[in-house]
DNA sequence: TTAAACTTTCAGTAATTATTGAAAGTTTAA
DNA sequence: TTAAACTTTCAATAATTACTGAAAGTTTAA
Protein backbone atom coordinates (compact mmCIF):
# COMPACT_ATOMS: atom_id res chain seq x y z
CA UNK A 1 0.00 0.00 0.00
CA UNK A 2 1.19 3.54 -0.55
CA UNK A 3 0.50 6.70 0.57
CA UNK A 4 -1.83 7.67 -1.62
CA UNK A 5 -4.12 4.76 -1.27
CA UNK A 6 -2.88 4.14 2.49
CA UNK A 7 -4.39 7.80 2.94
CA UNK A 8 -7.71 7.30 1.05
CA UNK A 9 -8.03 4.08 2.95
CA UNK A 10 -7.84 5.70 6.23
CA UNK A 11 -10.23 8.86 4.67
CA UNK A 12 -12.27 6.27 4.08
CA UNK A 13 -12.40 4.41 7.09
CA UNK A 14 -12.72 7.24 9.55
CA UNK A 15 -16.22 8.47 7.12
CA UNK A 16 -17.61 4.72 7.73
CA UNK A 17 -17.23 5.64 11.82
CA UNK A 18 -18.31 8.86 11.25
CA UNK A 19 -21.58 7.56 9.90
CA UNK A 20 -21.85 4.76 12.44
CA UNK A 21 -21.72 7.10 15.24
CA UNK A 22 -24.34 9.63 14.03
CA UNK A 23 -21.68 11.94 12.25
CA UNK A 24 -22.16 12.65 8.85
CA UNK A 25 -19.63 11.03 6.54
CA UNK A 26 -18.64 13.89 4.46
CA UNK A 27 -17.85 15.68 7.95
CA UNK A 28 -15.87 13.07 9.34
CA UNK A 29 -13.86 12.67 6.10
CA UNK A 30 -12.78 16.65 6.06
CA UNK A 31 -11.52 16.04 9.50
CA UNK A 32 -9.67 12.97 8.43
CA UNK A 33 -8.41 14.78 5.18
CA UNK A 34 -7.02 17.64 7.52
CA UNK A 35 -6.07 15.44 10.34
CA UNK A 36 -3.33 14.11 7.95
CA UNK A 37 -2.67 17.10 5.93
CA UNK A 38 0.86 18.66 6.64
CA UNK A 39 -0.86 21.85 6.31
CA UNK A 40 -4.12 24.19 6.44
CA UNK A 41 -6.37 23.41 3.27
CA UNK A 42 -7.96 25.84 1.63
CA UNK A 43 -11.60 25.16 0.29
CA UNK A 44 -11.06 24.22 -3.35
CA UNK A 45 -8.33 21.95 -1.85
CA UNK A 46 -10.95 20.16 0.13
CA UNK A 47 -13.58 19.73 -2.46
CA UNK A 48 -10.84 18.46 -4.86
CA UNK A 49 -9.10 15.71 -3.07
CA UNK A 50 -12.93 14.54 -1.44
CA UNK A 51 -14.67 15.02 -4.71
CA UNK A 52 -17.81 17.04 -3.16
CA UNK A 53 -19.64 20.04 -3.98
CA UNK A 54 -18.85 23.51 -2.30
CA UNK A 55 -22.25 23.65 -0.45
CA UNK A 56 -21.19 20.55 1.01
CA UNK A 57 -17.79 21.55 1.85
CA UNK A 58 -18.96 24.73 2.93
CA UNK A 59 -21.88 23.41 5.42
CA UNK A 60 -19.75 20.74 7.01
CA UNK A 61 -16.69 23.24 7.69
CA UNK A 62 -19.19 25.28 9.50
CA UNK A 63 -20.21 22.12 11.82
CA UNK A 64 -16.72 21.03 12.49
CA UNK A 65 -15.67 24.98 13.23
CA UNK A 66 -19.50 25.19 15.59
CA UNK A 67 -17.85 21.11 17.30
CA UNK A 68 -14.77 23.16 17.65
CA UNK A 69 -12.48 20.80 16.16
CA UNK A 70 -11.57 22.85 13.00
CA UNK A 71 -10.58 26.50 12.92
CA UNK A 72 -9.99 28.92 10.60
CA UNK A 73 -6.57 30.40 9.34
CA UNK A 74 -5.72 33.46 7.32
CA UNK A 75 -2.47 33.40 5.03
CA UNK A 76 -0.43 36.24 4.88
CA UNK A 77 -1.77 38.49 1.53
CA UNK A 78 -4.27 35.75 0.35
CA UNK A 79 -7.91 36.43 0.40
CA UNK A 80 -8.90 32.09 1.07
CA UNK A 81 -9.56 30.79 4.02
CA UNK A 82 -7.53 28.15 5.01
CA UNK A 83 -8.72 25.06 7.13
CA UNK A 84 -7.18 22.96 10.07
CA UNK A 85 -8.04 20.57 12.26
CA UNK A 86 -6.93 20.22 16.23
CA UNK A 87 -3.94 17.96 15.59
CA UNK A 88 -3.70 16.27 19.37
CA UNK A 89 -6.09 13.18 19.77
CA UNK A 90 -6.32 13.44 23.39
CA UNK A 91 -6.80 17.22 22.64
CA UNK A 92 -9.34 15.77 19.94
CA UNK A 93 -11.30 13.29 21.78
CA UNK A 94 -11.63 15.80 25.19
CA UNK A 95 -13.04 18.17 22.67
CA UNK A 96 -15.63 15.64 20.90
CA UNK A 97 -16.40 14.29 24.68
CA UNK A 98 -17.24 17.44 26.23
CA UNK A 99 -19.67 18.34 22.87
CA UNK A 100 -21.65 14.91 23.11
CA UNK A 101 -21.85 15.60 26.27
CA UNK A 102 -23.04 18.94 26.03
CA UNK A 103 -25.45 17.94 23.17
CA UNK A 104 -26.33 14.34 24.15
CA UNK A 105 -25.68 13.43 27.76
CA UNK A 106 -26.99 16.44 29.30
CA UNK A 107 -30.56 16.55 27.29
CA UNK A 108 -30.91 12.66 27.94
CA UNK A 109 -30.26 13.27 32.28
CA UNK A 110 -33.02 16.08 31.65
CA UNK A 111 -35.61 13.97 30.56
CA UNK A 112 -35.42 10.76 32.47
CA UNK A 113 -35.33 12.77 35.44
CA UNK A 114 -39.06 14.41 34.06
CA UNK A 115 -40.08 10.88 33.52
CA UNK A 116 -38.84 9.49 36.76
CA UNK A 117 -40.34 11.64 38.72
CA UNK A 118 -44.33 11.52 38.23
CA UNK A 119 -46.08 10.92 41.18
CA UNK A 120 -46.69 7.13 41.67
CA UNK A 121 -50.05 6.17 41.95
CA UNK A 122 -48.96 2.86 43.42
CA UNK A 123 -49.23 0.38 40.72
CA UNK A 124 -46.52 -2.17 39.96
CA UNK A 125 -46.45 -0.46 36.13
CA UNK A 126 -45.48 3.22 37.71
CA UNK A 127 -43.03 2.00 40.13
CA UNK A 128 -41.47 -0.54 37.45
CA UNK A 129 -41.17 3.08 35.42
CA UNK A 130 -39.78 4.60 37.70
CA UNK A 131 -37.44 2.53 38.93
CA UNK A 132 -35.87 1.88 35.77
CA UNK A 133 -35.71 5.24 34.73
CA UNK A 134 -34.11 6.17 37.87
CA UNK A 135 -31.37 3.67 37.47
CA UNK A 136 -30.53 4.85 33.86
CA UNK A 137 -30.93 8.36 34.77
CA UNK A 138 -28.27 7.77 37.62
CA UNK A 139 -25.77 5.98 35.29
CA UNK A 140 -26.07 8.44 32.41
CA UNK A 141 -25.60 11.31 35.25
CA UNK A 142 -22.29 9.22 36.56
CA UNK A 143 -21.20 9.21 32.88
CA UNK A 144 -22.20 12.27 31.93
CA UNK A 145 -19.93 13.11 35.83
CA UNK A 146 -16.80 10.93 35.35
CA UNK A 147 -16.53 12.49 31.53
CA UNK A 148 -16.55 16.21 32.91
CA UNK A 149 -14.07 15.87 35.10
CA UNK A 150 -12.39 13.93 32.46
CA UNK A 151 -11.98 16.69 30.13
CA UNK A 152 -10.62 19.03 33.10
CA UNK A 153 -7.54 16.81 32.75
CA UNK A 154 -5.07 18.05 30.57
CA UNK A 155 -2.38 15.59 30.26
CA UNK A 156 -2.88 11.72 29.57
CA UNK A 157 -5.79 11.58 31.61
CA UNK A 158 -6.68 8.28 29.50
CA UNK A 159 -3.62 6.37 30.36
CA UNK A 160 -3.46 7.83 34.19
CA UNK A 161 -7.13 6.38 34.33
CA UNK A 162 -6.28 2.97 33.14
CA UNK A 163 -3.76 2.67 35.61
CA UNK A 164 -5.85 3.69 37.94
CA UNK A 165 -8.84 1.62 37.54
CA UNK A 166 -7.05 -1.61 36.85
CA UNK A 167 -3.64 -1.19 40.17
CA UNK B 1 -47.00 13.47 33.61
CA UNK B 2 -49.19 10.88 34.08
CA UNK B 3 -47.82 6.95 33.79
CA UNK B 4 -49.01 6.85 29.99
CA UNK B 5 -47.11 9.87 28.97
CA UNK B 6 -44.09 9.60 30.89
CA UNK B 7 -43.73 5.96 29.37
CA UNK B 8 -44.18 7.56 25.86
CA UNK B 9 -42.05 9.84 26.77
CA UNK B 10 -39.57 7.41 27.83
CA UNK B 11 -39.84 5.75 24.81
CA UNK B 12 -39.06 8.44 22.45
CA UNK B 13 -36.41 10.18 24.38
CA UNK B 14 -34.67 6.46 23.79
CA UNK B 15 -35.75 6.38 20.38
CA UNK B 16 -34.18 9.62 19.36
CA UNK B 17 -31.17 8.58 21.73
CA UNK B 18 -30.62 5.38 19.68
CA UNK B 19 -30.70 7.44 16.38
CA UNK B 20 -28.33 9.86 17.55
CA UNK B 21 -25.73 6.83 18.49
CA UNK B 22 -26.49 5.07 15.12
CA UNK B 23 -29.00 2.65 16.70
CA UNK B 24 -32.41 2.38 14.37
CA UNK B 25 -35.67 4.42 16.34
CA UNK B 26 -37.62 1.24 16.33
CA UNK B 27 -34.60 -1.17 17.93
CA UNK B 28 -33.90 1.57 20.31
CA UNK B 29 -38.20 1.77 21.39
CA UNK B 30 -38.35 -1.59 21.24
CA UNK B 31 -35.83 -2.38 23.73
CA UNK B 32 -37.26 1.08 25.63
CA UNK B 33 -40.32 -0.63 26.08
CA UNK B 34 -39.42 -3.69 27.20
CA UNK B 35 -37.18 -2.29 29.46
CA UNK B 36 -39.69 -0.45 31.32
CA UNK B 37 -42.41 -3.59 30.85
CA UNK B 38 -43.63 -5.20 34.18
CA UNK B 39 -43.30 -8.89 32.28
CA UNK B 40 -42.14 -10.27 28.54
CA UNK B 41 -44.29 -8.95 26.03
CA UNK B 42 -45.06 -11.11 22.87
CA UNK B 43 -44.88 -9.73 19.32
CA UNK B 44 -48.46 -8.46 19.28
CA UNK B 45 -48.24 -6.62 21.87
CA UNK B 46 -44.84 -4.42 20.72
CA UNK B 47 -46.70 -4.25 17.75
CA UNK B 48 -49.35 -2.40 18.99
CA UNK B 49 -48.02 -1.00 21.79
CA UNK B 50 -45.55 1.13 19.08
CA UNK B 51 -47.63 0.87 15.75
CA UNK B 52 -44.97 -0.71 14.02
CA UNK B 53 -45.59 -3.60 11.78
CA UNK B 54 -45.02 -7.23 12.50
CA UNK B 55 -42.03 -7.42 9.70
CA UNK B 56 -40.22 -4.47 11.28
CA UNK B 57 -40.64 -5.42 14.86
CA UNK B 58 -39.66 -9.04 13.81
CA UNK B 59 -36.38 -7.61 12.28
CA UNK B 60 -35.58 -5.49 15.21
CA UNK B 61 -36.13 -8.05 18.10
CA UNK B 62 -33.79 -10.41 16.02
CA UNK B 63 -31.23 -7.64 16.11
CA UNK B 64 -31.68 -7.28 19.89
CA UNK B 65 -31.63 -11.04 20.77
CA UNK B 66 -28.32 -10.55 18.22
CA UNK B 67 -26.81 -7.95 20.56
CA UNK B 68 -27.42 -10.31 23.56
CA UNK B 69 -29.68 -7.41 25.28
CA UNK B 70 -32.99 -9.24 24.36
CA UNK B 71 -33.99 -12.74 24.86
CA UNK B 72 -36.82 -15.06 23.94
CA UNK B 73 -39.18 -16.50 26.75
CA UNK B 74 -41.49 -19.25 26.52
CA UNK B 75 -44.73 -19.29 28.71
CA UNK B 76 -46.02 -22.93 29.41
CA UNK B 77 -48.74 -23.90 27.63
CA UNK B 78 -48.31 -21.23 25.17
CA UNK B 79 -47.70 -21.21 21.19
CA UNK B 80 -46.33 -17.44 20.94
CA UNK B 81 -42.37 -16.35 22.16
CA UNK B 82 -42.17 -13.41 24.47
CA UNK B 83 -39.14 -11.23 24.66
CA UNK B 84 -37.86 -9.43 27.91
CA UNK B 85 -34.68 -7.53 27.83
CA UNK B 86 -32.16 -7.08 30.31
CA UNK B 87 -33.02 -4.74 33.41
CA UNK B 88 -30.14 -3.96 35.47
CA UNK B 89 -28.08 -1.46 33.44
CA UNK B 90 -24.93 -1.71 34.74
CA UNK B 91 -25.33 -5.49 33.07
CA UNK B 92 -26.89 -3.85 29.55
CA UNK B 93 -23.81 -1.45 29.88
CA UNK B 94 -21.25 -3.72 29.92
CA UNK B 95 -23.18 -6.07 27.01
CA UNK B 96 -23.42 -2.59 24.82
CA UNK B 97 -19.85 -1.67 25.43
CA UNK B 98 -18.64 -5.26 24.37
CA UNK B 99 -20.20 -5.24 20.96
CA UNK B 100 -19.25 -2.07 20.26
CA UNK B 101 -16.33 -2.45 21.24
CA UNK B 102 -16.38 -5.78 18.87
CA UNK B 103 -18.03 -4.51 16.06
CA UNK B 104 -16.54 -0.47 15.92
CA UNK B 105 -13.27 -0.26 17.40
CA UNK B 106 -11.42 -2.95 16.66
CA UNK B 107 -12.03 -2.70 13.18
CA UNK B 108 -11.00 0.11 13.30
CA UNK B 109 -7.72 -0.66 15.29
CA UNK B 110 -6.65 -2.99 12.25
CA UNK B 111 -7.45 -0.69 9.65
CA UNK B 112 -5.37 1.94 11.60
CA UNK B 113 -2.60 -0.45 11.74
CA UNK B 114 -2.74 -1.11 8.02
CA UNK B 115 -2.34 2.52 7.15
CA UNK B 116 0.48 3.54 10.08
CA UNK B 117 2.43 0.37 9.07
CA UNK B 118 3.20 1.89 5.39
CA UNK B 119 6.61 1.85 4.36
CA UNK B 120 8.17 5.60 4.77
CA UNK B 121 9.51 7.03 1.48
CA UNK B 122 10.60 10.14 3.44
CA UNK B 123 8.30 12.83 2.52
CA UNK B 124 6.65 15.07 5.05
CA UNK B 125 3.42 13.47 3.51
CA UNK B 126 3.73 10.16 4.19
CA UNK B 127 5.84 11.08 8.07
CA UNK B 128 2.43 12.65 8.91
CA UNK B 129 0.07 10.12 7.71
CA UNK B 130 1.82 7.58 9.75
CA UNK B 131 2.19 9.95 13.24
CA UNK B 132 -1.17 10.91 13.10
CA UNK B 133 -2.44 7.24 12.24
CA UNK B 134 -0.71 5.99 14.58
CA UNK B 135 -1.50 8.04 17.19
CA UNK B 136 -5.45 7.18 16.43
CA UNK B 137 -4.50 3.90 16.51
CA UNK B 138 -2.70 3.61 19.82
CA UNK B 139 -5.94 5.99 21.40
CA UNK B 140 -8.39 3.50 19.74
CA UNK B 141 -6.30 0.44 21.29
CA UNK B 142 -6.02 2.16 24.75
CA UNK B 143 -9.91 2.75 24.58
CA UNK B 144 -10.52 -0.53 23.37
CA UNK B 145 -8.29 -2.25 26.57
CA UNK B 146 -9.88 -0.27 28.89
CA UNK B 147 -13.41 -1.21 28.00
CA UNK B 148 -12.69 -5.09 27.80
CA UNK B 149 -11.20 -4.89 31.18
CA UNK B 150 -14.09 -2.72 32.30
CA UNK B 151 -16.54 -5.36 31.04
CA UNK B 152 -14.74 -8.14 32.86
CA UNK B 153 -15.36 -6.38 35.97
CA UNK B 154 -19.08 -7.36 36.94
CA UNK B 155 -20.24 -5.37 39.83
CA UNK B 156 -20.16 -1.34 39.85
CA UNK B 157 -17.29 -0.97 38.35
CA UNK B 158 -18.31 2.55 36.85
CA UNK B 159 -18.75 3.93 40.63
CA UNK B 160 -15.10 2.07 41.36
CA UNK B 161 -13.56 3.54 38.67
CA UNK B 162 -14.56 7.16 38.78
CA UNK B 163 -13.52 6.81 42.92
CA UNK B 164 -10.14 5.83 41.40
CA UNK B 165 -9.61 8.14 38.93
CA UNK B 166 -10.39 11.15 41.19
CA UNK B 167 -8.88 10.34 44.30
C1' DT C 1 -18.04 52.91 -6.00
C1' DT C 2 -17.12 48.66 -8.58
C1' DA C 3 -15.90 44.23 -9.51
C1' DA C 4 -13.24 40.27 -8.57
C1' DA C 5 -12.60 36.70 -5.27
C1' DC C 6 -14.31 34.45 -2.36
C1' DT C 7 -18.20 32.04 1.04
C1' DT C 8 -22.92 30.85 2.28
C1' DT C 9 -27.55 29.54 1.52
C1' DC C 10 -31.14 26.69 0.04
C1' DA C 11 -34.52 24.57 -3.23
C1' DG C 12 -34.31 20.62 -5.82
C1' DT C 13 -32.62 16.05 -6.34
C1' DA C 14 -30.10 11.92 -5.27
C1' DA C 15 -28.80 8.38 -2.12
C1' DT C 16 -29.57 5.94 1.82
C1' DT C 17 -32.09 3.83 5.33
C1' DA C 18 -36.38 2.29 7.53
C1' DT C 19 -40.87 0.30 7.16
C1' DT C 20 -44.66 -2.21 5.42
C1' DG C 21 -47.38 -6.15 4.35
C1' DA C 22 -48.16 -10.16 2.07
C1' DA C 23 -46.18 -14.53 0.92
C1' DA C 24 -43.28 -18.15 2.42
C1' DG C 25 -41.60 -20.70 6.18
C1' DT C 26 -41.90 -23.15 10.68
C1' DT C 27 -43.78 -25.42 14.56
C1' DT C 28 -47.09 -27.93 17.11
C1' DA C 29 -51.47 -30.02 18.47
C1' DA C 30 -54.82 -33.01 17.12
C1' DT D 1 -50.96 -35.59 7.63
C1' DT D 2 -53.22 -31.27 8.10
C1' DA D 3 -54.23 -26.91 9.46
C1' DA D 4 -53.98 -23.38 12.77
C1' DA D 5 -50.85 -20.35 15.07
C1' DC D 6 -47.28 -18.36 14.83
C1' DT D 7 -42.45 -16.11 12.81
C1' DT D 8 -39.46 -14.71 9.09
C1' DT D 9 -38.29 -12.90 4.69
C1' DC D 10 -38.04 -9.59 1.20
C1' DA D 11 -39.61 -6.70 -2.76
C1' DA D 12 -41.91 -2.50 -2.95
C1' DT D 13 -42.41 1.94 -1.03
C1' DA D 14 -42.03 5.60 2.25
C1' DA D 15 -39.31 8.54 5.07
C1' DT D 16 -35.17 10.52 6.07
C1' DT D 17 -30.85 12.39 5.27
C1' DA D 18 -27.09 14.03 2.33
C1' DC D 19 -25.50 16.52 -1.66
C1' DT D 20 -25.42 19.58 -5.56
C1' DG D 21 -25.03 23.79 -7.94
C1' DA D 22 -26.48 28.12 -8.97
C1' DA D 23 -27.89 32.36 -6.95
C1' DA D 24 -27.30 35.49 -3.25
C1' DG D 25 -24.28 37.34 0.03
C1' DT D 26 -19.79 39.19 1.75
C1' DT D 27 -15.31 41.11 1.76
C1' DT D 28 -11.49 43.57 -0.01
C1' DA D 29 -8.41 45.84 -3.30
C1' DA D 30 -8.13 49.32 -6.47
Amino acid sequence: MNYIEAKLKFINTWGTLGSLWGINKAMAQIQALLFVSTSPLSMEEIMEELKISRGNTSMNLRQLIDWGIVTKEFKAGERKEYFSTEKDVQELTRIIAKERSRRELQPAVKTLKEVYTITDDGTAETKELIKQTKALHDLAETADTMLNRLVSHKQNWLTKSIFKIFN
